[in-house]
DNA sequence: TATACTATCATTAGCAC
DNA sequence: TGTGCTAATGATAGTAT
């Protein structure tokens, strides 16, 4: 209060809308912004059971994305294809409707050839242990109704808890997930026998800003932006 | 302060991010929060000079976009204009890896404070359940570490199907959830013995306005949720 | 880069129109 | 439906690590 010895000499100030010049510093903000924004997009679509989707360009070409509740490929599709009485017409309509098309087919067949009986699969073992935790938390499920009547606000708590460590368990997928991709790219870029993806998938370059994307993206680090 | 008569009798609470059942108060909810998060949307082009695409839509089909910077389509056509892989490789992982992490922070705290030793507990289960998962996949990871050097694509398309049937698993959990808080809101505020909830206010469709935001010409009429 | 800290600013839930 | 009000929660700009 009195005391200002002690007190920040610099703060949280007003910001007015307007870029921010300094490169670090927008940076920064943008990193920081867009997290806020996407964690409100998520909230918004549990609260209201709303399917949403963001798409972010920067100038120089990188990009990033969000969709809650379900593919940003499902949503934007559904969008594209909105009659246009409904909303003002779009001028690339007919090539997005494709795209997208596209896009989700092969997401469904990637989804549909995953085959939980190939036997040398690490990720069948992964697989297994989750259809087992379904299975349990299925079990628990039943349980539970047998005590609702009477459940405890603690219940609630306890089971934000296991939410969460859940989402715990899901994260080191992904972790592991990454690794194993960014070992398959390393392993294509330095062994010309790659068999599998000698597509266009390395070097693709992006229309407007004419940058390549971060070849690893895997996050070491949010390598959109600028 | 002393007087308490003229006090709000209530006023904003903290809330858990769960679907609001009341169908005004979503509505309302949708209302308020699509417009700051279109607000936040435009600072964020602004301050940061860059290109965002918002897309939402409610289960009734209605559906509202934005775009800061330039066309949605424009925003969209590049999105949908970039690599496949890259683009999918991209999706939702570094937000998830961030919030989770986030959490876990949280959830040592919730997990230190709650009592494993309470017996009666069926989130205990869950926990243990969890904490039996998270063993296995650690061992899986192991495994995994052996093969790296031979990893084949398969992997990554397998590794990415078990975080979906995980995200699913989570999905599932988290409507478990959100049955159990209901219920505990019923029974907080009602008598006991009401076991089961009102369901009249289902299947209301409201109507569809457009409304302008009051301050700015990006926002031509937002047709409205459901 | 990202993260932690924290004073400050911003958003918003509940209520009444 | 959206708006104004108000208190409480939430987001975040600096700064240092």
């Amino acid at each position: 209060m009195g005391d200002d010895v002690n007190k920040r000499k610099t703060d949280r100030v007003k910001h007015q809308v307007v870029k921010i010049e300094n490169d670090a510093k927008r940076q920064l903000t943008f990193s920081r912004r867009r997290n806020g924004l996407i964690k409100k997009a998520y909230e918004l679509s549990v609260l209201c059971n709303i399917d949403v989707a963001l798409v972010f360009h920067s100038p120089n070409g990188h990009f990033s994305h969000f969709s809650a509740k379900s593919r940003i490929e499902d949503v934007l599709y559904r969008f594209v294809s909105l009659d246009h009485d409904k909303r003002r017409a779009l001028e690339n309509q007919e090539y997005l409707i494709r795209t997208i098309d596209e896009i989700r087919n092969e997401d469904d067949i990637a989804l549909k050839t995953f085959s939980p009986t190939d036997s040398n699969s690490i990720a069948k073992k992964l697989h297994e242990e989750i259809i087992t935790l379904e299975q349990q938390i299925q079990m628990a499920q039943e349980q539970l109704s047998i005590y609702e009547p009477n459940i405890s606000y603690a219940s609630a708590e306890e089971l934000e808890s296991c939410e969460k460590a859940l989402l715990k368990t899901m994260i080191r997928l992904i972790q592991r997930k990454n690794d194993v991709i960014k070992k398959e790219q390393e392993l294509l870029t330095h062994d010309p026998r790659g068999e599998k993806m000698q597509m266009d998938r390395m070097g693709q370059i992006i229309s407007e800003g004419g940058v390549e994307m971060p070849s690893s993206s895997f996050f070491e680090g949010l390598p959109d932006y600028d």
